[in-house]
DNA sequence: CTGTTAGCGCTTTCAA
DNA sequence: TTGAAAGCGCTAACAG
């Protein structure tokens, strides 16, 4: 006693602006949903009571009430990679414009980080989900079990063999535009540095590199694989440094490592593109930072996200449809690490 | 009829299991929970059966039961601006770490949007609340109201004014320390290519960079203001080519902006560090990219983070304590865009 | 140790 | 047009 006391002020609830209003809590809760019929007087009355009391929905009632509350979840591996947060930018649009939000979770590209995030979402009853899997056959029986459990849509990675749907670049295109491209410039010989094939999109960058490089009768080179981070496309290229004479192009997986491997070659004092050209994937900010700026693949952000959005939908609607595995046409972005730059 | 019906397998509740296992609800939460005593038998049939049954628990269920879930909303920006996700990253890490999820929002830098996102993550009645407020006056309103009714810690940026707990970088220091270092260095001619004063933060790294300015006596400059973009530095960095010769060094207010500005500078054929030095501000992933790699200040992201998440978690417990204005001191990261390259 | 019961805040019949 | 009441899934008293 004496001491002042913290009242934790819990939130209004119905029942308070029933009371205060003089009216049931049916009716405060159809005046402010304004779906069923409600005299017009009391409507206006009802909604005025709570201004003055600062009400606020409760969702969690609501959603208990309604079986779930209007939320989808995606679970990405890495949060702070700029194509996901570009992709993770573009889905929020989309859904927000169907009425859900959007609860991110970030899985550290860890399996079991993945297992217990998923996990997580199952449990708030998400309506969704959208998941880049973190590994092609790890993450199977996370995402088998989810995707029992909600409708899933896997997103620009996915697991082996899994019966669920799929929405994502067409890394096939995206490999060929790029070869096409520097071969066109000349190059015959060209090395790949780019994902390993811990996930999908690593295993078909690389099938479809070395395709495409039987196809072409192009040399063929000792590619390099590691993961998608900027120390990784150095170290790649300090790797064909020490090699001997370096090729005429490298393709890298993704914009991260093409930054690296550029930036190691211009300390090494070679030059880009004269010395050795370079191509990106993704299309992030990145391949603008770079300098030179990088010719890159680029994937259709809004397309995917667009594309997942109402895949998700269609499997909300009806669990049993057919799957769907959905590639879109990536487009190639050229720039000054293919070409000579403009003269100034 | 004839046509196959797609039932909704609603999913399991408590009551299912209880029926199955042949006890209580109560018996199987506790059973479930384990935090209550259940006989060693009884517990392990149940869990049994739960795991037979896919039993998951409804979060919903159990948050209108505890008064919320266990969950913490953030709302930035741009969640594809690699210091956002940087800062997420970290952020969830240390709730993770005291049980708590995070459900990020994007306000896409809009007053409008932000309102809005605040709105939604108090109907969800998320525990607390961090905010990187979009606009040092216009989000007044909407972070002030959302303060009122739920624990929130503004984080990065700040409202004017506003009664609220915060925590950011000491842009003072930050910017003391990279003209510091360019003066240090030889430069007298020092230019400031920001953000403008929308920001807290632009407010903050403008006047303190006038201010060291004068301290210094150095020459006053015509500074350039704008937003935090790649597009920006370029622009910024071609008017400085325009109004003749260059300064000694540009002070960039982020990463973004350093590395438009070198890009730039080097398309016109300039050379960074000789013909004029540029430092960035954050210490993204961005400063490495550049080429010549970027001197910057640093953010403490885990700092930040850490130190935002016990101010959180103080002001839950009392909302009455005192406001904190927690400013976290930077360092800088020394690369060769103010030095000359090492040899090769 | 276990079952019964009372709600958390909300929406939606069902009556009046 | 409005109110009363049931119940979504869960946990925590309270009995037994």
């Amino acid at each position: 006693m004496g001491g002042r006391v913290v009242v934790k002020k819990a939130s209004v609830t119905l029942h308070e602006v029933a009371a205060a209003a003089g009216v049931s809590i049916a009716t405060v809760s159809r005046a402010l949903n304004g779906k069923d019929r409600v005299s017009g007087r009391t409507a206006e009355h009802v909604a005025e009571v709570a201004e003055r009391l600062g009400y606020r929905v409760n969702l969690i009632g609501r959603g208990l009430r309604a079986g779930s509350g209007a939320t989808i979840g995606v679970v990405v591996p890495v949060i702070s990679n700029p194509f996901y947060g570009e992709l993770i930018h573009r889905l929020e649009d989309h859904l927000q414009r169907r009425g859900f939000d959007l609860v991110i979770a970030d899985s550290h590209g860890e399996v079991d980080r993945e297992r217990e995030r998923l996990r997580m979402l199952v449990e708030r009853r998400v309506e969704g989900i959208f998941v880049v899997p973190s590994d092609a056959e790890l993450s199977y029986d996370a995402v088998a079990d989810t995707a029992r459990r909600v409708p899933l849509v896997q997103l620009d990675r996915r697991v082996i063999d899994l019966s669920a749907d799929f929405v994502g670049v067409d890394n096939d295109a995206g490999i060929d535009l790029a070869v096409d491209h520097v071969t066109s410039r000349g190059a015959r010989r060209v090395v790949l540095v780019s994902g390993n094939d811990v996930t999908s999109v690593g295993r078909e960058r690389r099938a479809a590199f070395e395709a495409t490089v039987r196809t072409r009768s192009l040399s063929r080179e000792d590619n390099i694989f590691g993961e998608y981070l900027l120390a990784f496309g150095e170290r790649a290229a300090e790797e064909l440094l020490a090699r001997g004479p370096l090729p005429d192009a490298i393709i890298a997986g993704d914009d991260l490592v093409a930054a690296g491997a550029i930036a190691a070659l211009k300390r090494a004092g070679r030059s880009v593109p004269s010395d050795v050209q370079v191509t990106g994937f993704d299309g992030t900010m990145l391949a603008d930072v770079c300098e030179p700026r990088l010719t890159t693949v680029v994937q259709p952000f809004d397309g995917l996200a667009q594309e997942a959005t109402e895949a998700l939908v269609r499997r909300m609607e009806d669990p049993e449809a057919p799957y769907v595995l959905r590639r879109l046409a990536p487009s190639l972005r050229v720039a000054e690490s293919t070409t000579p730059a403009a003269t100034h």
